[in-house]
DNA sequence: GACAATCTAGGTCGTTCGTCCTAGAGATAT
DNA sequence: ATATCTCTAGGACGAACGACCTAGATTGTC
């Protein structure tokens, strides 16, 4: 049996309801409610709101490390490996399709309330930016390998909000499958030969 | 002197401040004493926060079909006229930068709250798939015009998503670039082989 | 077993929210 | 001139918000 502490059962819920629900509509009471236990003693782990949506960027960061490790280890090349992230769209096609991306979504709030977080929310998307840009790089892409990774990333946040925006999981499909084809290309064609 | 009615300039104020404050985040406070008003006056022209919202989604879908009409009428061909939709981006890559694409972080806002006006708010993205759909269809894609469309919208409001969060000019430099070159290529060579 | 630290519950504070109401000012019509 | 309608102002409401506090329950330590 596993024992999980009350803090963190907060945070795990109160990350399901910023997603969800959005960080300003989410309050207090809803987390608290969530979790099954009192303000009071949700105030004794969390003074402020701010505190908590801290904590949940701080998960988010370490959750998505992890994937990113997980990915390195799952792929046996650098291609294989950015197909998995492009297979996160396939994956969370219900939840995206309901919500959109959970970071993107993230950012584009935080930086609306013009809150502190933004800049830590959007680390969150430099960690798949950075991964992104090292696989390419492994890939041969050299001094493209950035404009390449943030290419994809966009890409991927573009559909997330298509998706919300039209509930349109064929849309992702297509998407997913234009990605596929265009890695592709990239590797038979660009990389041998250096021109843009 | 050109006047403007009590009612115009409260939807005028309301669509800023929606736009670059978020919907849940703006008051009824917020936006009388932006425009200038009292609560109660405010509420004289807009009983609830859904109807304000509501004439917010009209003035933008009228504004919308209004700015399609024009560049249907600046553009000699289909792919200039794209290019007109491609420019929006650095047009408004200031305010971008700052609070994203107006319609995009809508839609994902109000599909995070439930809200009834979502479908609504996702009829203004339908004009521009719809109106994209045409031009890829003067142009000779055939079926394929619609996704295209789509693939075209997605991959604007995945600048956008990406410009806000690392509020980096040069990166939608870039993509706007890749958007004019993919449909240089579009049209020099997919449309004549009809092939996949 | 006594004591200290931590956890939990729930009440309370001041503020702000959306909403509603009344009253007066201004315009229009007969 | 009187009556009617529209516009404007600002107070008031109940509810919900983030934040804070106190007190009891639980746990851990010596």
């Amino acid at each position: 049996m596993i024992l999980i502490s009350t803090r963190d059962r907060i945070v795990e819920r109160a990350d399901t309801l910023f997603y969800e629900g959005g960080f300003e509509a989410t309050s207090f009471a809803d987390i608290a409610e969530a979790v099954g236990i009192s303000r009071g003693n949700f105030y004794h782990h969390f003074r402020t709101k701010d505190d908590i949506l801290d904590a949940v960027i701080d998960r988010r960061l370490e959750r998505t490390r992890g994937m990113l490790e997980g990915w390195q280890g799952e792929g046996a090349n650098p291609r294989e490996r950015i197909l998995s992230f492009i297979n996160m769209l396939i994956a969370n096609r219900t939840k995206i399709m309901a919500f959109g991306c959970p970071v993107g979504t993230l950012c584009s709030e935080l930086a609306k309330l013009d809150h502190a977080a933004h800049a830590r929310a959007t680390d969150i998307l430099g960690l798949f930016r950075d991964w992104l840009t090292a696989q390419f790089r492994t890939l041969g892409a050299g001094d493209r390998s950035e404009p390449l990774a943030l290419h994809l990333l966009s890409w991927s946040q573009g559909v997330a909000v298509m998706a919300a925006a039209f509930r349109d999981e064929a849309f992702i499909g297509n998407e997913v499958a234009g990605m596929e084809a265009w890695l592709v290309s990239l590797t038979e064609n660009s990389f041998k030969t250096k021109e843009h």
